[in-house]
DNA sequence: AACTTGTGTGACATATCCGTGACAGCCTCA
DNA sequence: TGAGGCTGTCACGGATATGTCACACAAGTT
């Protein structure tokens, strides 16, 4: 994998350099601006695949911010992490709205980010957007968040529906319940392997009815594989 | 998985205890050291995975100690968790821009800490790259852990995949029963030599039908090997 | 040939893993 | 406040894999 560029806004010193210092160690190549004037000047001479983006910043905060750039057609693609010591879930749910990949609540650990920016970078390397995905009939729509097998609909829960769209991301693959955990749950939760067992029942559940459950296969001692090749 | 060590160094031994105890039943092999002293001769060793810290050590702190490790060429990878009584913000941060991966705070759960210690290592490895093997015909795929000879799959139980994959990673070679459990069952469990010959069996009778259990040759008085050559 | 040693093979008790239904806690929405 | 959806956990039971044994068989040795 190419090195990738980080972007990181930030006002605080000592978080910048805790920041920089955990990436630079991930083999990521930072570039620091401490307020909204000198991250503009930052990205001129270079576009970032990534920004960390400090909610609170003097003068502008960095929601308005993220707007801004999520407006302007130059940086509207460039993955936004924002970096906040809240932990209001009002201003999390604002912080997505406006268009940020993912969000980091202060203190974090710096594995925790790395993660995170992986995570990100990793999401939005294929293509992008309005991601579309198709499997032999059963298909995904990122955008409306709907699956559809041949005509009619598939009704999903919110975890069904993303460890799904992992799976169409991620076929002919085998994952244990701890990868599994990590990429669909998220890196930061705890939470028993065995449930990964339940929410691959309740898809299995609802795809069945149209014969797609096959293609989620036990892969016994391992973990699970989306494939449409037979066991 | 292959069994991760961990060097925990911490001076006072009912929390060494607790911490090993947890360790040890989530199936780590653990070394303990009380001091800076102990540590560096644990380290010689044999270099362990993953590090638990503790913040206050005597005479040198745990974060000079992380910081000599960062630095060093030898021990820079490994992975640091700090453990610490402390809750103040500044010092998390701190500890962070040291290098820790990880910040655990007392009094944490034997199962936060095992959590945690997942969480580092998974993160550590180093990513997933494909291992495709392919011999004469027969072809092992390590991402979807699939076997096929020639068109059709082959289907394999978790050990005898594991055997099949070591022999294919190490072929025209000679192995004892003794380096094949080590390798391909684990370092540390002790089961009978001769099991090693029923896997064999189970493993060729799965590759019979398609002709390749020739490829599996017993070496009277050594071993086994694998090789496409006859005899 | 008899004996010794090393390996193939089928059977079997047990351990392990996984599918499944149930359930309580937590949300949201009316 | 209550209904309903979603989530994580548990316990049970069934399916499968595992390790060990006993015995058959083969290869050397005396």
């Amino acid at each position: 994998m190419q090195q990738k560029h980080v972007l990181i806004v930030e006002d605080e010193a000592p978080i910048r350099d805790m920041i920089r210092f955990a990436l630079e160690r991930a083999d990521f190549s930072v570039v620091e601006a401490e307020d909204a004037q000198s991250a503009r000047l930052a990205m001129a001479d270079h576009l970032p695949d990534l920004i960390l983006l400090d909610w609170m910043l003097p003068g502008i905060s960095g929601a308005e911010l993220a707007r801004e750039w999520r407006r302007d057609e130059l940086t509207q693609n460039v993955a936004i992490i924002m970096v906040t010591a809240r932990v209001d879930e009002d201003d999390r749910v604002r912080g997505l709205n406006i268009g940020a990949d993912d969000y980091v609540t202060k203190p974090f650990s710096s594995s925790e980010l790395i993660a995170r920016v992986r995570a990100v970078l990793r999401r939005s390397l294929p293509g992008g957007e309005d991601e579309c995905l198709e499997f032999e009939g059963l298909s995904l729509d990122a955008a409306s968040q709907r699956v559809s097998a041949g005509a009619d609909a598939v009704r999903l829960g919110p975890t069904e529906y993303r460890l799904l769209r992992f799976f169409m991301s991620n076929p002919e693959r085998v994952y244990s319940r701890e990868q599994m955990l990590d990429r669909v749950w998220g890196q930061n939760v705890y939470v028993e392997e065995r449930t990964v067992d339940v929410h691959i029942r309740r898809l299995r559940k609802a795809l069945a009815p149209h014969g797609f459950d096959r293609f989620i296969q036990t892969v016994r001692g391992s973990g699970y594989r989306f494939s449409s090749k037979s066991l």
